[in-house]
DNA sequence: TCATGTTACCGAATTTTCTTCGACGATATT
DNA sequence: AATATCGTCGAAGAAAATTCGGTAACATGA
């Protein structure tokens, strides 16, 4: 699948503003809504957007404590990454989770709502591989700049 | 503003399916589609609930890299951190910041179209405070967890 | 060159959804 | 008991989404 210019632009406008109605998208990228609504139908399924998702202001609604952790592993098997893997997966409050090359084998983004429970997480994930986990916590103070899409234009300028 | 079963349930439903229709989401947390309207505009206004987002398969749309970065300051100033928060805002490959405590004073995630590219960035990060910024690269190999909301029936199930 | 197939577009018609509005009931207050 | 407040419902009008031909542009191959 080809992107041209168009396309593009819709996907630049649905990941910033994913609730924004087809009639305003077409008239954004100077389609009709009918053939506007065709592309927006094979971006997804072809996969290139979607999920939508919105942001929560998790201040305004509740006490909470965000943490960023680095890991790594002792034991740099397959199996013991597989363990990892899926024990981040299955815990609800691990809500981001990456595979890394460097000094770390994984950085998780971790949300609790109190110490004492970001706790009890801290010491499962260490469990899943007694003795072989090494986690370094990091309370989050500020999100300084949080996800709003990627940089589509810095991305595709070549291709242009 | 206090949030009973129905608005947690809007909350909870809106953030992982941002583009659900108001009839649909009236179904689901059982309001007539005019109640349920009401209320998603006052989570909206009160600032609970937005902006909207979608995921982008950056795979699928261009070639690119994705590097996670700790971040220290040799020179903990006020003012220090505020020059390198504003370099991370201004610079659209940088697509999140946080400050932490512990042993890093930033995290950073940057996607960038090429390495080359990825180092420009890194240079000009390095050079906001020069000799003051210690920065540690992680390319990201793969997204053991993306994220998909926060788990608001984890954080609030004291409260229920 | 011409025919054919493919693709994507538009615009009109239909269906669905959104949005507003008035009325009703529950609850709390005076 | 009267009043006020809040949130709900349901109906009606407005807006949007969706479907469905019809058409133009382009590529392929005879």
């Amino acid at each position: 699948m080809q992107l041209d210019r168009i396309s593009r632009n819709i996907l630049s406008i649905l990941q910033q503003e994913a609730r924004i109605t087809n009639q305003d998208l077409a008239n954004r990228v100077g389609l009709s809504p009918s053939s506007c609504l065709n592309r927006v139908r094979k971006l997804e399924e072809a996969g290139l957007i979607g999920p939508y998702l919105s942001n929560l202001n998790l201040a305004k609604i509740c006490r909470s404590v965000e943490v960023i952790c680095t890991v790594s592993l002792k034991d740099q098997s397959t199996d013991a990454f597989r363990s990892f893997q899926s024990a981040a997966q299955s815990h609800p409050e691990v809500v981001e989770c990456y595979t890394v090359s460097g000094t770390f084998d994984f950085f998780l983004r971790i949300v609790a709502p109190d110490m004492a429970r970001y706790n009890d997480i801290n010491d499962m994930l260490l469990d899943v591989l007694p003795g072989m986990v090494n986690i370094s916590s990091h309370v989050v103070l500020t999100n300084v700049k949080p996800f709003r899409g990627y940089p589509l234009d810095a991305l595709l300028e070549q291709t242009l």
